[in-house]
DNA sequence: ATAATTAATCGTAAAAATACGATGAAATGA
DNA sequence: TCATTTCATCGTATTTTTACGATTAATTAT
C-alpha cells in the first residue's frame, strides 16, 4: 500500500495534519502573505508575484480553497480569492492547542 | 518539472513550509503527542502505539529528527527520542508570527 | 459578431511521500 | 558462542504532489 492510513488517526490528528498540509509549500504560504495585505484580491496578482506558471498558481489556490482557508468569487473574467478568516482562526487555534498541549510537561529524557 | 521550486521562495517562507510540512500526516501529529507524554520514549513504544508497520514508524520519526522537532539517542539495543524544544519553540513562535502577521489587516473583499 | 482577456481545467511527466516486508547491524541474554 | 531483541535501512509498489503547456469557458472590449 501507498495511500496514508489515515483512518486509523484520531479526527483531531487528522484534521491538523490536513491544515498543515495546506501550509506545507512555500507558494500557498506566499499566496496567503498576498491575500492578508491586499483588499483587491484577484489571481491575475498573485501570478504576477508568484515565480511559476498560471496554471499551477490555479492548482495552489484550489488547495487552499479545498483546505477551507480561502474563498474565491468569481467577478466577471477574473477571480477574487481571500483569506476564510473564520477557518483561519480555527487553524491557528488548533495549532496553538497542540502547541500548549505537548508543552505541558516539558521534559527531554535523552 | 516535477520538484518542487522551492528556491524561488523567501526563506522564512521555505523554513515554515517545512515545519509544516513535517506536520502534515497524523501519524506524526501522534508520534509527537506520545513523545510528549512520556518521559520513557522508547521506538517500540510508539511503533506499539500506532496502526502502522515498525519500518513505516521509523521513516517517520526519521522525518521529524530531520525537521529537527525530536531527537534521537541510542540506548543499548533500542532508541530512545524526544521531541527538540528548542526547535518546537522556534517553530511555535513561526506559526504565530505568520498568524499574526496575516490578521494585521482581517477584511475580506469577497 | 469577433477578438482579446482571464482563469479554470485537462493531460501529462517527473518527483516525492507513504507503506510494507525483508534484510542487516548492534547490543543483550542464555 | 549463539540466539534473541530492537530498530534502522533497503528494495519496491502505489499514490500523491508539483509543475507546465494546451485547451476551454466565460466575460469584456472592439
Amino acid at each position: 500500500m501507498a495511500a496514508p492510513k489515515l483512518e486509523e488517526f484520531l479526527k483531531a490528528e487528522q484534521e491538523l495534519a490536513q491544515f498543515a498540509k495546506a501550509l506545507s509549500h512555500p507558494a500557498r504560504i506566499a499566496i496567503l502573505k498576498v491575500l492578508a495585505s491586499k483588499t483587491e484580491c484577484v489571481c491575475g496578482e498573485i501570478v504576477e508575484v508568484l515565480p511559476l506558471a498560471q496554471s499551477t498558481v490555479s492548482q495552489h489556490l484550489k488547495e487552499l480553497k479545498e483546505a477551507g482557508l480561502i474563498k474565491g468569487t468569481v467577478d466577471g473574467p477574473r477571480s477574487c480569492y481571500c483569506i476564510n478568516w473564520k477557518a483561519f482562526e480555527k487553524f491557528n487555534q488548533s495549532f496553538n492547542q497542540l502547541f500548549s498541549k505537548l508543552k505541558v510537561q516539558q521534559q527531554s529524557c535523552c
